[in-house]
DNA sequence: TATATATAGTTTCATATGCAACTATGAACA
DNA sequence: TGTTCATAGTTGCATATGAAACTATATATA
């Protein structure tokens, strides 16, 4: 616990004296941590993307994804659409609750299970879903031509393994732990 | 009333026929799509951190990242402070006035200009501060640990990259095409 | 069958958030 | 000066979100 006079004040703006200097450990810049880069990247991408689907056709992003999932497969319940969307059943039933109400998806129900309810995107759902998939593309592309084809390729695979491994982390709990201390 | 697509009919699970097999374009897999791996991985790198500085020093996100830079560079005015954080007016407005009630940051006045309200960290913001920091360091290199010396940097490029880019396709608003298109 | 337990999905409640309007100051200029 | 415009920061309001409680089924078991 390398500590330090508790304040340290030099009247002007004080690049944080005394910190800085004597344990670069104590030390944080904001602008080049990667949580804080991730988060702000995240949130550029999402707004831009968002424009699209948001303005242009009235979904929300948790709509968006849901809607995308059932275009590709369904019938799937709730559950199934949780599970590949990375949504939570919260957030899918509000999704699946404003889809329904705007004519996007029905809900049938399963005569086997009749707690669960078979979602399938309604002809309109289909047809929003088609003129959006183009213009998503082109924006994903737009994004990554900024990035060489190497480039594109890394990151996928960074991706990949970040994500991984903040799973991991988040499931541990405990920081701190782990290979270090 | 169980809908059925228009396009498919082999009662099972329909694997969207028809869309797929045309059209590339017209499909889309979220779980390759760039913008929503993104999303994922943010957020679970965000759970992860914030599982330190939420659930032992109950801050939120922003107001971490207001002390954070407050740590560095004081005093800084609210809009410094946005700046700084990629937060907009009346997010930092909001994480300010929790950390003034906290007792983790004051506000004092500028006389050349008394809308303004410069703002330094207590010694015990600076204290929160410095035991935070070790702890979501930790976590990063956790992260990064995760990767090749050359995937973290490449990734340090394309975070820029990709940043600039959705930056510059927010900017224009109108999806589809860029300076290129 | 009656009782306990699990599961699918919804609702409630307390916060968080985004946007626009607002307040207070300051600067420009007629 | 007095009026208009700009800026710093706050607040109100509608909506979004997260966690936990709840409802309705279904399953297991005594």
């Amino acid at each position: 616990m390398a500590h330090k006079a508790p304040d340290e004040e030099d009247g002007g703006r004080a690049a944080n004296a005394g910190l800085s200097a004597e344990d670069p450990e104590a030390r944080l810049d904001l602008a080049s941590f990667l949580p804080y880069r991730l988060s702000v990247l995240q949130l550029a991408v999402s707004r831009s993307l968002a424009l699209i689907y948001g303005r242009r056709f009235a979904l929300s992003r948790h709509e968006w994804r849901a809607l995308a999932v059932l275009a590709q497969e369904s019938p799937l319940t709730s559950a199934e659409v949780a599970a590949r969307t990375s949504m939570d059943k919260v957030q899918v039933s509000r999704a699946i609750a404003k889809l329904i109400a705007t004519g996007r998806v029905a809900r049938g129900t399963d005569p086997r299970d009749r707690r669960r309810g078979p979602l399938t995107p309604t002809p309109e759902g289909r047809a929003v879903y088609r003129r959006i998939v183009p213009l998503v593309k082109a924006r994903e592309r737009d994004l990554t031509s900024a990035l060489t084809p190497a480039e594109a390729r890394a990151l996928d695979r960074i991706i990949d393994k970040l994500h991984r491994r903040a799973l991991e982390l988040q499931r541990e709990g405990t920081p701190g732990r782990g290979p270090s201390t």
